[in-house]
DNA sequence: CTGAAAGCGCTAACAA
DNA sequence: TTGTTAGCGCTTTCAG
């Protein structure tokens, strides 16, 4: 005997059945409903039993159609052409979502996950946002030169960018200082004594990647290792195996790694373990990232963290404020942070 | 010179505003943009010019205010309270997403993401499909007793479940044959020639950590093992290296052991690695899930695996089948397959 | 095949 | 403080 549970005849209560059950207007129960203060205690009784007896729930169509809110922002994953199950089986994914919806939620607000990863995607997750299916755009963007900020940004959709964008774009964005990042990898490197360091970067066309190497050599030079032999992989563990088994016959005698991920990192060991060097007294190695893959390793793998749900919640935080008119740009850049393990 | 851009000044355009511009009738013009085949082929011409050039896109509150969809499912993930940022560094969701999204988009459908941890955000999981929001539900529920199915299908909502529920509800609902999976584990070790065999199982409130030890025992008692030691963990890695520790003081000589998922397994790897075991030369290790630490771990370990990704677009095809008004419950099974790599 | 008109359920002036 | 009323933008009979 709930109200809730719609009879196969009963339609859905409106606030018009609201209002005759309470014998009031609409306008009354709608105050009621949203809280307006200048509302008669007696009525505003009335009214809350006859919701509750009614079973009543606001429609949100029909509130999104009079006052243009939807209380949902779209979540647009980024990924060049059909690269989707590679990215959604990255925890760095989950652990974006999970920042996001801890800083929406406290705002009754919801994201809806849309997948760009193709000329058509891109346009649909654009016309999604126009329609009106949601106030505004986090777009997460993992490869260079992509057009999607660019697309939002012309069809004047409020935006927040994760990750800097590749090319100039008017868009607001959180980031990581990865030049910092890969340098407190390389102070931690020379520190042990390293003097024959290595690299393996990531992809030459991904900004982070390449900051990342440059902050790497710099430092290195700093601390008087002016070369650094690169190889480049493309953040797969795959490419980390191939990038350590290169440079070990480049140079054989290397005593430090600084490989541009976790997951390269990964590789780097198994192929370092393969050629029977020992981590860390043979070679000692330095990930980045602090993923979980990073924690399971044996030896456990010293890391650069990147806080990824703090910097998706003020990604999320910055949105919600240009949807509430703050309209000029802003960028924030998170510090990274050395998590000494047992692999250097 | 876009009109795509809103000027401050100009609002965006309405089917009023296209009809005016190609001298139609506001019904005509909805009749193209639905794309009913009863129109004038010059009329359609006409109007399609006046959309490109007003730069008209529907607006989807007003659709769905009119037709009662809204293109959107919620998709549920039922934590116990507190464990969202745990919940969503696990890989298993971002492959949920991931076969949830595919099919969803080629209906030009969107998941929104939603996490119902606590008794509060349970019921607000509801009422944002019964305000409208989404159509129906996708709930993915990982512990025993989760009130969530029960909550949704008192609602009415269409619903379908991840996970057979743990106390029955009348729902539909995709699942693995998780003793099938552990049979396959015990044949796998039993084939070795393993006779000392352990298992360290999953949470004992858990339907899939009791089929998956139940359907071990069973196995291995078929293969003349009669008896296996078990410990019990909570599928963190951490609670692997204590099990595995707790299980070789029992039984010294195991030779063969059967975690109930991955991480646990290479908690294990590192317990038997500390102690002087040689896997899988002393001892044979099986995980179950292959998820990435599966591969990622040395010696690689041999895994059951489960299709995450096609069991969540089997679940959406089965919420999407009920929404066009198929009423009777489905609920489907999958096969879990051996991975043999190196562990076992 | 096309147009006129009646809502879908709600909010927000504006009056009372 | 409350009620009346005019839309929000779209779909869908129902006539023509």
């Amino acid at each position: 005997m709930r109200e809730i549970r719609a009879d196969a005849s009963r339609r859905t209560p409106t606030l018009e059945d609201v209002a005759k059950a309470a014998g009031v207007s609409r306008a009354t129960v709608s105050r009621v409903v949203n809280g307006s203060t200048t509302v008669d205690p007696r009525m505003r009784h009335q009214v809350t039993k006859a919701i509750e007896t009614t079973g009543y729930i606001p429609n949100a169509a029909a509130r999104t159609l009079v006052n243009g809110r939807t209380g949902t922002v779209a979540l647009v994953i980024s990924g060049s052409d059909g690269s989707a199950d590679q990215l959604f089986r990255d925890p760095f994914f989950g652990r974006i979502a999970g920042g996001v919806l801890r800083h929406l939620r406290s705002r009754s607000m919801h994201p809806t996950l849309m997948l760009a990863d193709s000329g058509q995607a891109r346009q649909e997750a654009v016309d999604f946002v126009r329609r009106g299916n949601a106030d505004g755009a986090l777009l997460v963007s993992t490869h260079a030169g992509d057009p999607l900020p660019r697309l939002f940004v012309d069809a004047g959709i409020p935006a927040v960018l994760f990750a800097r964008p590749a090319v100039p774009v008017p868009i607001s964005f959180v980031d990581l200082a990865h030049a910092a990042g890969a340098a407190l990898a390389a102070d931690r490197l020379a520190d042990r004594g390293c003097r024959r360091v290595v690299t393996i970067a990531g992809p030459a066309d991904l900004p982070a990647a390449n900051d990342r190497l440059a902050g790497f050599q710099r430092a290195m030079e700093r601390r008087g290792v002016p070369y650094v032999e690169v190889a480049r992989g493309n953040f797969t563990t795959d490419s980390g195996e191939r990038a350590m088994a290169e440079l070990l016959a480049t140079v054989p005698d290397a005593d430090g790694v600084f490989a541009a991920n976790d997951l390269m990192a990964v590789g780097a060991l198994r192929v370092l373990h393969e050629h029977g060097r020992s981590v860390p007294d043979d070679v000692a190695l330095v990930g980045f990232d602090d993923s979980e893959p990073a924690r399971l390793a044996r030896p456990r793998l010293t890391t650069i963290s990147q806080p990824v749900e703090q910097m998706a919640e003020r990604m999320t935080a910055i949105l919600l404020d240009h949807l509430s008119g703050a309209t000029e740009l802003t960028s924030v850049v998170f510090d990274p942070e050395l998590i000494v393990r047992e692999s250097a």
